[in-house]
DNA sequence: CTTTAATTTTATCCTTTGGTAAAATATATC
DNA sequence: GATATATTTTACCAAAGGATAAAATTAAAG
């Protein structure tokens, strides 16, 4: 498990045309994307330890030394994974904006997340794997990256309290509320079925959930 | 991964004295638990597919054929910590009593479900995991079970809106916001770790979750 | 103390799994 | 269409992992 190590954040353009090989042949381009929609798949219900590449080069369907000649081992492939997550579940948290007013920012906010959980469910699942796991790999982008991001945040979510337009609440502990209730409808979505017998698919649920978990969390939070 | 069907429930006392087998000399009651305790920290970061018996048996100081002698199989092994879990899971819903105000019911169920995440970390993760990973072993219990337990719970919040005591919250919804806040700090501790440099042992920290958990939803969910 | 039963260790088995080598096939370029 | 390059398949391998057998040891009962 000594997986990690300077993890290599988000956009990794590969800035190289002329540099090294030549990139990207069409069937390249395609069976990558089919390797690592497949690998989020798997990866989303057994993590990293308990996937195997054989499951994802079948779900892939393709062999498993061909699935390893576009990526060059489980780690690498898992590594990729994470990339192509993390680019899409840090996005919502830099746009907030002090000079809007928090009704309308965190309300975006909400929105932006539950809509992630709509569209990347496996992927947010394959995040919480990595988290639950003790982030094995993700802990350094953690403990910099995300850090500094949410300190940030925090700071304006702060100013928003202070100039009298939010209740006073801790920062932090917001923002932990906003994620752990949207993602949770994507992280245990079987669960939510089971009671509920509905998922974030079905538009018309969709909808109620974001109203609602809006509704309580902004009556929470507001003056 | 046949593992599941027919999940025997919580509680199952094995009530034989005289019935089959003598149980429970006292090394077998210590090794049992050691393993139990073990198994939980392994499954808890692996999942049921990424945990090795190997790991488990050295986490409990102990050769893996003989940690087989206590439990003959993994999967065997798995459904144990998952049986403990889910009884110590399940009781604080139970509780939730109409005759009393939804404050103080919603409050305490609230105090119980973080004391869970306080106490019982590792077996929150199991269970994460399980769901996480769909439920394989678990879904007859949320099907039937947890089902109904919560459409009872749901009928007392309900009832809590009609008699004016709370504002019009969806219960489904309500519990599971519950659910989400109170168990993310369980699952996710590493990130809170990260983000915070604090962890929910730590006597004041969890106070100040708790209470503000609680200050949030109440006011999101209080008339 | 013996004798018997419970527990632990050692040696081993078979399957799965991540990964490689090399041959075979397809694709692109001239 | 021949040649070079990229892709895929087939055949393996070594290590890990779940599980068993039987011997060795320890604890309990008489």
């Amino acid at each position: 498990m000594t997986l990690h190590q300077g993890f290599p954040l988000p956009a990794e353009p590969d800035a190289d045309q002329a540099g090294g090989k030549r990139r990207d042949s069409r069937i390249q381009v395609r069976n990558r994307e089919k390797i690592l929609e497949a690998a989020t798949e798997i990866f989303s219900m057994y993590g990293y330890r308990g996937a195997t590449l054989d499951q994802i080069a079948e779900k892939a369907a393709m062999s498993k030394p061909n699935l390893l000649y576009y990526f060059s081992s489980k780690q690498e492939l898992y590594l990729a994974v994470l990339r192509d997550i993390l680019e899409i579940w840090l996005q919502p948290l830099k746009e907030l904006d002090e000079r809007e007013s928090p009704e309308r920012e965190i309300s975006a906010y909400i929105d932006q997340k539950i809509r992630f959980s709509q569209l990347y469910p496996a992927a947010s699942r394959v995040f919480a794997n990595e988290i639950v796991a003790g982030a094995p790999v993700l802990k350094p982008v953690l403990d910099s990256y995300l850090r500094d991001i949410v300190k940030k945040k925090a700071r304006v979510i702060r100013k928003w309290v202070k100039r009298g337009e939010l209740a006073d609440v801790d920062p932090y502990h917001l923002i932990m509320m906003i994620w752990a209730v949207t993602q949770h409808y994507a992280d245990f979505a079987v669960q939510i079925d089971s009671l509920l017998g509905k998922s974030l698919d079905d538009e018309k649920f969709y909808n109620q959930t974001r109203k609602h978990i809006k509704r309580i969390l902004m009556r929470g939070i507001l003056k």
